[in-house]
DNA sequence: GGTATGCGTTGACATTTATCAATGGTATTT
DNA sequence: AAATACCATTGATAAATGTCAACGCATACC
């Protein structure tokens, strides 16, 4: 049970059998149907998710009707509404599966003790943050900075499995792009090659 | 010297003489002024930059030559190129001073030796990163959902210091539009109300 | 004091992207 | 096996934004 969490965990810092048990005590399994919602928009979000097995995706739904996937969260993935999640406040995300999912929940206090009794989680989670923080800050500027052809090629580079097990309309939705725009883009690059 | 820096030390983690005393031997001042660079793309980013007075800014050069500011760092903020700091890799981005300034810097083995001998400032570097990850994963979506309008209002009532101090194009850059596109909405949203 | 530079605005026009609507194909459900 | 939902593509058109150029103003510089 749990293999892959702990896998994951151990490949950045090594956990001792009685590590390993704290954690087991905070965990939480569940498992997920495809288009089922573990956070809708407006509930609290109460549980930090790790992603055993399946796909989970987040996005907000905007005024407009526009819906924009913020994350897309894969096996060995964390995923959340993190303001939400630290504050109690409402959460602006909904996240549900894309595919039958096997999930590890942790509360916040639970992350908190977790830290705390296990002070090389700490050090984990602020990696785990680090990168998170980069990679959004360079998503973000790609946003901006590339064209439409570009923003998709990056994608395909980068996660290729996300491109593949996705829809493409999610994969628009991902790249803030309507599934006309990328359609039309990616026949313009398969007819120039 | 450096008051501000422990002022906002102490305000999250309130640290001892001697771990202030610690923190001391890690900290580097510099100034700089207003024009000049303390990063240049494609050097590496050997520290991290405190802000004890003035205005910094980050940002990137794209191929097409447009320049995107990814930050702002007035007095007590933090500013760097993260992944370089990290990984010694060339920098991203440019960061240069738009007010004449005082800053602390750190270096990343700095960093390192600081979580390590100060527990209490790995806790603060995690906090501290969460709230860095959720601004810009905020901002991702407000580029994609928000139109021209909406976004520099969002950005006066969060940051109204900023739209002050900076001219007016470098808030358009930070927003991801021309200054042209950003002229005129601000005249749209005089004519209204 | 005069010149150069930086900045915000405006106009005309081009380009990109969104929107709306229709179609055909594929997978899923019953 | 038929019906339904989902999805990618395409066309026509509208809307938003970028680009290029010119101007006026203020500030900094020599």
């Amino acid at each position: 049970m749990h293999e892959v969490f702990f896998k994951k965990l151990n490949e950045a810092i090594s956990l001792t059998g009685e590590e390993e048990a704290i954690f087991r005590t905070y965990l939480l399994p569940k498992k997920l149907r495809k288009k089922q919602y573990i956070l809708q928009e407006g509930d609290v979000c109460k549980y930090s998710i790790f992603v055993e097995k399946g796909l989970l995706r987040s996005y907000t739904i905007s005024d407009k009707g526009n819906d924009q996937i913020v994350q897309f969260a894969p096996e060995g993935w964390w995923i959340s509404d993190m303001y939400s999640f630290i504050t109690g406040e409402p959460a602006r995300y909904n996240i549900d599966a894309l595919e039958d999912a096997e999930l590890v929940l942790i509360s916040n206090p639970g992350m908190e003790e977790l830290r705390k009794q296990v002070p090389k989680f700490l050090e984990f989670s602020f990696l785990q943050m680090r990168n998170a923080y980069i990679a959004f800050e360079r998503r973000l500027s790609y946003m901006v900075n590339l064209t439409t052809e570009e923003k998709y090629t990056k994608l395909v580079q980068t996660s290729p499995d996300i491109v593949q097990r996705v829809p493409q309309h999610m994969i628009a939705s991902y790249l803030g792009l309507t599934p006309e725009t990328l359609s039309r883009a990616r026949k313009q690059m398969s007819n120039r090659k």
